[in-house]
DNA sequence: GTCTATAACCGGATAGAC
DNA sequence: GTCTATCCGGTTATAGAC
């Protein structure tokens, strides 16, 4: 917090309390980027021609971001941020409820080619130490695993789902089958259905483990 | 078959009858090409940095193969050659044949980084419809999931899976698996168990869809 | 805040020497 | 087969004008 203070939080804002054209130029700038991610992958990406399809030059870019390092960064950090507000506010009382929601975040998902084919690329790529994104992603699966297993966990000492379950190996086949489905659809967004698979998939997993049914609603009913 | 006559079936053969230097010097552009895909993607590789590795110049890779697009494609020929030869040189008899045979192919990949990170990474790019592996990746999976499917619809068939088993959302799901498997493997690839995480995944689904017990081996005994 | 200009370097593909 | 030389263009980042 303290030493970033690169066009989110710094400047302009103080002097003339206005975030009107700065604030949407970069969030502007941040959507053109995730495009150029998904096509590009971060190394082959150019700033010069996400600029252009903002309509500023490469130099007016590097205004708002100090590198391309930083593009990336800000673009993961954002995003992130949309996922924890819309589907991991709290935990989980159930599994059942832990999967609905995921069953969720894949239909969001699928509603955003872009978003989605960004984050196969960048995570297949991170798998290289070196990528600027490496530590993000080996964080965030850390998390994913953390937190579902957890709320697994707790199922199993409810009752929820059956003694002996191994819930780490489920949060991490979960998160699998998630990242998979997406390669998938994004190769195919028109024919394959996505979310259709998921709820599939959720279902022959909780009849697996859980002691009663899956609770979970017939798939019709699900969809948005 | 007949207008591609580069390095593998043209020129010197014919002339010579000895494919020892010019054959060699193939592969061994082929293997770095592996490893600077798996790095970099497809875009950011550089032939002068692929040659570089080999000990030649980016011209001498040129006499090889006639572009970089050339040299992808050769590559993708070449690994799914070799994973045919090895995995699918039968239909099975049995799902349990098929899912056994499917751990073995996540313990050769387990053994293989660079070729397996490559493999994240150009499936993730093929996402998009103008990158040079698109058809391909677009038709590996269309292959896939049809040699599964048919596999387990035979089970279904014979007893061994229940009735009204999907199959072909069964076979969606298990590629899915391995890919999203070997996202987070290639992140972590000391700490997490690929292949025991699979074991565990088929034997979850098998004993879900399957009419009697799984008949997969107990995951020491499976290991190499 | 955005521009132009520039530094310093890397990209793929081709031509021709040996 | 492999090299060097070359063409033409693209890359990030910085500097300074407005």
């Amino acid at each position: 917090m303290e030493q970033k203070e690169n066009g989110r939080t710094g400047g302009k804002a103080a002097g003339r309390g206005t975030y009107s054209v700065g604030d949407e130029r970069r969030l502007r700038i941040l959507d053109a980027a995730v495009e150029h991610f998904a096509q590009w992958g971060f190394h082959a990406s150019s700033l010069a021609r996400i600029a252009k399809d903002v309509g500023i030059t490469q130099g007016g870019l590097l205004h708002h971001f100090r590198s391309k390092e930083d593009l990336l960064v800000q673009v993961l950090e954002r995003t992130e941020q949309q996922d924890s507000e819309r589907f991991f506010r709290e935990d989980f009382a159930t599994a059942t409820e832990c999967y609905v929601n995921l069953l969720r975040l894949t239909e969001y998902n699928a509603a955003r080619l872009g978003r989605t084919r960004m984050f196969n690329v960048l995570a297949a790529e991170a798998g290289d130490p070196g990528h600027p994104a490496h530590p993000y992603f080996v964080r965030r699966y850390t998390e994913l695993v953390s937190v579902m297993s957890d709320s697994l966990q707790r199922a199993v000492d409810s009752g929820e789902l059956r003694q002996g379950t191994d819930v780490v190996g489920v949060a991490a086949e979960t998160a699998a089958v998630m990242d998979g489905l997406q390669l998938q659809w994004v190769l195919d967004p028109k024919g394959f259905d996505m979310p259709t698979r998921f709820h599939a998939y959720a279902e022959r997993l909780l009849r697996s483990i859980t002691t009663a049914g899956t609770g979970l609603p017939e798939r019709p009913a699900a969809g948005g």
